[in-house]
DNA sequence: TAGGCCATCTGGTCCT
DNA sequence: AGGACCAGATGGCCTA
């Protein structure tokens, strides 16, 4: 099946391919080929019906008398000395500036290449990716920025965050099919969520959480850009607490009719509900080079700070948390999560 | 069919 | 001069 990313893709050797739809709309006569520009030399009628050629003819005339007036008079009207006379390009400088055109436009394809490329190891690595569903290019953006909001968040306050509110966060500024799908994704009920008018993301239902707490899901910051929502009404950080109750709350029945998007392609797990963050992605050699995820955060303004890949190095009061508690806390729901990922 | 998303072309601007 | 970057225009594909 023919992807988003896969349409309209054509080889850069043959541009003329590509701009030959061009031709009827403003794709400029002198960039044809020179077999494609004697054959429509050839079928032009006579008769001077073809406005276009029409457009064409007054325009090679009103170029010439112009050329020839601007010699006789300057912009005032008044005699204008005969200088140089500027000179109209001839086949060479046309065939030129077709080359560069052609070349910058095989540039221009080839950044944009390179752009979508960097999107889409973007879309591995934000908590929501499917080979066959692909995340929009906005919307990856929305998700990547509100992920690392969430993971700021998550390491300021040095707790493990609740659940909800990390998924809230993530789900905030999205559309209604991205929420859905990042809530299919982390295998949430996507009936749970609901997106008002204003694009922010509610959760519907009574969190077990909040019986359980009596601390409600919209304790955290909002991510810069999304303020007055439904979540922006504290500066509290991610609660600490067991996730093992909510956990089977949530997850003992992963609502297979949630009426979220069907997911046949690879998932990536960068967040396991059980308070572990790691990442998971195809080619880890991008990442395996650079330092810990965690360390790229410490340098925020109010962050702690960290020695470069020290993320186990500092005082354990002052560590990471989740492997401190969770990793022993709920090891096996950990497995049955990321097996639901590797499918 | 309208709207969203996308790839590509294009000309302008800025920088080296 | 030439390359990188950008934004507007255009047209194709897909989905609700």
């Amino acid at each position: 099946m023919l992807t988003r990313g896969d349409m309209l893709t054509l080889p850069f050797e043959e541009p003329h391919m590509m701009c030959e739809p061009r031709f009827g709309a403003n794709y400029p006569r002198e960039s044809l080929p020179d077999s494609l520009q004697q054959q429509e030399r050839q079928q032009r009628p006579t008769a001077r019906s073809d406005p276009e050629m029409m457009r064409e003819a007054e325009d090679d005339l009103s170029d010439r008398e112009e050329d020839e007036r601007e010699d006789d008079q300057d912009e005032n009207g008044l005699q204008k000395k005969r200088g140089p006379r500027k000179k109209r390009p001839g086949k060479e400088q046309v065939d030129r500036a077709k080359l560069r055109r052609q070349e910058a436009n095989a540039r221009e394809r080839s950044r944009m290449h390179g752009l979508n490329a960097a999107l889409e190891s973007l879309r591995k690595v934000v908590p929501c990716y499917s080979k066959t569903q692909k995340l929009s290019k906005i919307e990856t953006l929305r998700l990547a920025k509100n992920y690392i909001w969430a993971l700021s968040e998550t390491l300021s306050a040095g707790k493990r965050p609740d659940l909800l509110a990390f998924v809230q966060t993530l789900c905030k500024g999205l559309s209604q099919p991205t929420t859905n799908l990042v809530a299919g994704c982390l295998q949430l009920n996507a009936r749970n969520f609901l997106t008002d008018h204003n694009g922010e993301v509610m959760f519907s239902g009574r969190s077990p959480y909040e019986a359980m707490y009596s601390y409600t899901s919209s304790d955290m910051n909002s991510p810069p850009g999304h303020s007055g929502g439904a979540l922006d009404t504290g500066s509290k950080p991610f609660r600490h607490y067991s996730y093992s109750s909510a956990y089977e709350t949530y997850f003992e029945n992963p609502s297979p009719d949630s009426g979220s998007p069907h997911f046949d392609g690879q998932l990536s797990p960068p967040m396991n509900f059980n308070g572990i963050f790691s990442l998971k992605h195809d080619d880890p050699q991008d990442y395996g080079k650079s330092s810990h995820y965690g360390v790229r955060y410490c340098g925020a303004p109010g962050r702690s700070a960290l020695a470069p890949n020290s993320m186990y190095r500092v005082s354990p009061e002052a560590r990471f948390p989740y492997d401190l508690h969770v990793r022993s806390q709920s090891f096996q729901t950990q497995g049955e999560v990321n097996g639901s990922y590797h499918n």
